[in-house]
DNA sequence: CAATATACTGTATATAATTACAGTAATTAT
DNA sequence: ATAATTACTGTAATTATATACAGTATATTG
């Protein structure tokens, strides 16, 4: 999917906002009208290079026949089992991915990350549980992250964070603190866990 | 916001219908073709009986120009602290709502209830989650329910239910079973848990 | 350097769509 | 019992909309 000039994409922007505001597309009038053009031909051409990049789709004799490709970008990957090696986002460990939805929890998830095992059960993550992580929010000394230690990725209670000792805590009784040599391992924190999902109970 | 008649009803299931397909809502004929109209005129006068009563409203001049009026139905509550004595899904209850979202957790999901306590840590449930319950899942022996007992709300998992004997089960070792005899004590068994959500970690 | 893409104006037209008017008939409310 | 509501057919006119064609100008790519 190629990219889109900034004025295309300040178009399908509009046409995102008006279904948003209004629960339909727009016509190529109303694109017109708003931003400035004169003649409905300018919106109905930038409409069809749009469709010619794969964002929408124009049906056509269908007034205000706009239909969204939905890209990744509306959807929130779901990560299974993630593959020793490579970045956690890759194709192969999308296991699906669900509709980010506004206001249900934090707009700030990047990802969802399903658990393994019970390491960290006293604070109620339990196994198949989805981590909602983000990759900017500031990770500080007592949150979950997500860390990646010599390739495996691992969800604990980051602890201590200095130059030559990281210490990360499995919030389970069972097992002990895992520390770190960052300089010596390879370490490194892709985000923090800022919510829960539990598809069944 | 008066009642709909079965064939409004219909009439209104077909445009939401029609903007989860398409995007966009359907002309007067679309709507006639569907339902098998000869004239465009039944769909209109359809639209406007249904505008009347406040669950559509149509802009005039506008192709597609029907705009649902978003009734509660797209919105989940979620109940806070639940006021002894009420129903649980009364007015006073309810903490907020947030935006039905399909695929995101089952569509079965009736309302958000906020946990309080920790009588269910054990298997993951912990104070400040919330929990979403189905009515209509059937609440059979080992699912977690929302109990109401003598009109307090409670969440508990069903160990046993019979004619004079019910067992709710804390998933805590530091509290016993509840066992109520629902013919001399008021109970109500008001959902099941399906599901759960965690706003921060 | 020619071809293609971007970004428009301007005009025109077929068709898509709303919407008004004139009816019919059955059911429901007052 | 009478008015209002529901549930349509049928026709027609106005307006809304998509879309083709003919241009202009600049930027980008092969």
């Amino acid at each position: 999917m190629k990219n889109l000039t900034k004025r295309q994409e300040e178009i399908l922007n509009l046409i995102k906002s008006h279904i948003l505001d209004l629960g339909f597309p727009p016509t190529r009038a109303d694109i017109s009208r708003s931003l400035g053009f004169k003649s409905p031909n300018a919106a109905e051409q930038h409409l069809r290079a749009i469709e010619k990049k794969g964002f929408i789709k124009i049906l056509s004799g269908a007034s205000r026949g706009i239909v969204l490709n939905d890209s990744e970008n509306d959807q929130i990957p779901v990560i299974g089992l993630v593959a020793a090696g490579g970045p956690i986002l890759a194709e192969e460990n999308i296991e699906k991915t669900i509709p980010r939805s506004n206001n249900l929890l934090s707009s700030d998830i990047d990802y969802y990350l399903r658990v393994k095992g019970d390491s960290m059960v006293d604070i109620g993550i339990f196994e198949e549980d989805l981590i909602g992580v983000s990759k900017s929010a500031n990770t500080k000394v007592g949150s979950v992250v997500v860390a990646r230690i010599n390739n495996e990725v691992t969800v604990k209670t980051l602890i201590e964070m200095s130059q030559n000792k990281v210490v990360l805590r499995p919030e389970n009784r069972k097992y002990d603190d895992i520390i770190v040599n960052p300089q010596v391992e390879e370490l490194a924190i892709e985000g923090s866990c800022i919510a829960l999902l539990r598809e069944s109970i």
